[in-house]
DNA sequence: CTCAGTGTTCAGTG
DNA sequence: TCACTGAACACTGA
């Protein structure tokens, strides 16, 4: 499930087992629509000999630089992954790169449904689609000043402002779902009509679920009972621990999961927050 | 057999 | 131009 929390995982990964080894061969398959830009060869030929130097990630891409310039960018699309193991006989089916490095190990991405990408740059953080990224969750902090900024006169539901990679790096479909269920926000509620309460609510559960789920290696038994994660899959889990009934219903083009009796348009914290400010602004 | 899906891009609309 | 929507992409599994 490649969201933020999977590929800083998987960057993780590559920094704990590669970090300083030297690629001494590298497989490549035969697929021009995840390598669209640079042939396969071309790739392998490029990372032979390299020792790789250090991992970085922004949203949902992840790189790689080596000790002579170029960057391999990684990025996974609906179902890819990163794997490292040590017995060939062991490889997961849809390999797309294998660098084999010089302790004998391999660090492995696949990709069975080929949306996703491998391509190579000079400089990852001048690549196209990396450039183009907004502040990351867990890198950055996203302050609900600056938010209510952007937000102004703005009049798309929220929830297709969180799955936009240009305001919030990283975040996908079910981190999106699972922030706006936790802070009580009606995922339809345009951008602009989201109060100050609201947006702290928001990016103090933005920060902590990304938080969360990098804690935990992205391993969804390990995510919090409480979560909507664990109940929004599928048709017939239609009620969150709580009890209360899911709803599924397309927004911004994705299939948003919430609860209405919990996620309404204006909560009781909007109004109490309003009142205050007003007798502030009176006195 | 049909359709939705953890993501991104691009054509099209107002 | 801008803000936004929806289809297309490739494949798997329910």
């Amino acid at each position: 499930m490649p969201e933020l929390a999977e590929v800083e995982t998987w960057r993780r990964l590559a920094e704990k087992t590669a970090l300083g080894k030297t690629i001494t061969s590298v497989e490549t398959a035969e697929d021009r629509i995840v390598m669209d830009q640079i042939p396969p060869e071309e790739i392998a030929r490029n990372l032979r000999g390299r020792r790789i130097l250090s991992t970085h990630r922004k949203g949902k891409h992840m790189w790689i630089r080596f000790d002579q310039p170029g960057d391999l960018l990684l990025h996974f699309g609906m179902s890819g992954s990163l794997n490292h193991y040590r017995n060939p006989a062991v490889a997961p089916t849809h390999e797309k790169l294998v660098l084999v490095l010089d302790d004998g190990s391999r660090l492995s991405y696949r990709n069975p449904r080929r949306i996703g990408k491998i391509r190579w740059h000079e400089d990852a953080r001048l690549a196209p689609p990396i450039a183009a990224l907004g502040p990351d969750p867990f890198l950055d902090t996203i302050s609900a000043d600056d938010l209510a900024q952007q937000f102004v006169r703005r009049k798309r539901p929220i929830k297709s402002a969180l799955l936009d990679q240009s305001l919030f790096a990283g975040v996908g479909n079910w981190i999106a779902d699972e922030v706006l269920y936790q802070s009580k926000i009606d995922p339809h509620t345009p951008c602009g009509e989201l109060g100050p309460a609201q947006l702290r609510s928001l990016t103090a559960k933005l920060h902590a679920i990304i938080q969360k789920a990098v804690e935990v290696e992205a391993d969804e038994t390990r995510f919090p009972k409480t979560w909507l994660f664990h109940h929004r899959w599928g048709k017939q889990a239609e009620y969150t621990a709580r009890g209360e009934r899911i709803c599924f219903e397309t927004i911004g083009g994705r299939t948003c999961a919430w609860v209405p009796e919990r996620q309404k348009k204006t909560p009781p914290t909007r109004r109490t927050e309003e009142l205050m400010e007003s007798n502030s602004n009176s006195t």
